[in-house]
DNA sequence: TCTGGGGTCCTAGGACCC
DNA sequence: TCTGGGGTCCTAGGACCC
């Protein structure tokens, strides 16, 4: 199968409209103010070549490189894009398309030579919509989605079981699709660093760590295994949250309870706007610090507006007491029941 | 140096049931 | 005094991805 992911999506749809910004820093975060709280959602290959990268605070990046350009997010200009090119796909003889975020997807097809279909792929992506991509070519989702890194820009690199190790072995487990700071760290600590010692590890040497499901599944993904089909099942979200920044902490627990009321008035919508019940309320509280704490609780899935409401004063005053409040920031989640869920398994970690 | 907003899934422990 | 075994559900928290 393949896996095609756009080139700096969102700085590329940018230019796109502003020709003009071509060859420049570009840096697209928030509502486009470096003084506010916010953080960097795209940089284009120039503004990554000073250090600044997605996720970094918009602050930090504006002093990186202090001629970018600093542009606001515009989602509905990003999904739009992200139509056509999906679009596209689906337009690929015998293609199945599973939709991985607005720059990505697999795409399973049958084919003698992948090499050029994928480059028939980047033809017709970038004569449809201006946009360039890079596709991996795998055995496995693993190694596509892998595979597509070393593909980058523009490019197409295939991995398979034959070349994996070499490729990827003396690399950290933390290039994996999946292995973060975290869990990288904890592998260290069991003496496993490189992909190729997770690869060769027992898997029930890691259960005690990981727990029975994550502990093999790390092992497997050390060796790239795993799923090899494409899903094209339309997807169904489980669930749906808001999260808001304060520009300031919040300390009022009046202010407290507004917010958390509000925050789940506006979830709620987007779950009715559905037509499907909700059976819980999660709210994620983000206190300075940087200390996230959760706090839940389940709702009957036939509950009303008034019933959120009351369920979103429990978790207020929950977190009233345990003053001292500096809230920066809220996300309220809420989900739907099992039955609701008809869409494909994701492959991990959101998609 | 400071921390988006949208998602998904896993684990541990306690409550509760038979 | 010691304390089944299996199961489900719920809550809190953690990790990761785009």
């Amino acid at each position: 199968m393949l896996h095609v992911d756009l080139d700096q999506f969102i700085a590329a749809v940018e230019v796109l409209r502003r020709p003009e910004l071509a060859g420049k820093p570009i840096i697209v975060g928030g509502r486009g103010d470096p003084t506010e709280r916010a953080v960097v959602s795209t940089a284009s290959y120039e503004a990554r070549a000073f250090g600044v990268g997605s996720g970094m605070p918009l602050r930090i990046a504006a002093r990186k490189v202090p001629d970018a350009v600093i542009l606001p997010v515009d989602h509905e200009a990003y999904l739009a894009a992200s139509d056509t090119v999906m679009a596209t796909l689906r337009d690929q003889p015998g293609a199945t398309v599973q939709v991985l975020g607005w720059d990505e997807a697999f795409l399973g097809v049958g084919t003698p030579n992948p090499e050029d279909y994928a480059r028939r792929v980047q033809a017709a992506v970038l004569e449809r919509t201006l946009l360039h991509c890079s596709v991996g070519i795998g055995d496995t989702l693993v190694r596509a989605k892998v595979a597509t890194g070393f593909a980058k820009p523009a490019g197409v690199f295939r991995l398979t079981a034959g070349n994996w190790l070499d490729v990827m072995g003396s690399r950290p487990t933390q290039d994996l699709w999946g292995v973060g700071a975290k869990v990288s760290g904890r592998l260290a600590k069991l003496g496993i660093t490189t992909v190729a010692e997770l690869a060769a590890s027992d898997p029930q040497v890691l259960v005690p760590e990981f727990g029975p499901k994550m502990g093999p599944w790390y092992a497997e993904l050390g060796r790239g295994d795993g799923a090899s089909v494409v899903d094209d099942t339309p997807w169904v979200a489980r669930g749906h949250s808001r999260e808001t920044t304060f520009q300031h902490d919040l300390t009022d627990p009046a202010q407290v309870s507004d917010a958390v009321i509000e925050l789940a008035a506006r979830v709620l919508e987007d779950v009715q706007a559905e037509g499907r019940p909700v059976i819980g309320l999660t709210l994620k509280v983000r206190y300075a610090p940087f200390v996230t704490t959760t706090r839940a609780r389940k709702i009957p899935a036939t509950s009303d507006q008034n019933e959120i409401r009351a369920r979103a004063l429990d978790l207020a005053a929950e977190i009233e007491a345990g003053r001292p409040i500096r809230l920066l920031g809220l996300r309220a989640e809420m989900a739907m029941p099992d039955d609701a869920r008809q869409g494909h398994t994701p492959t991990r970690g959101g998609w």
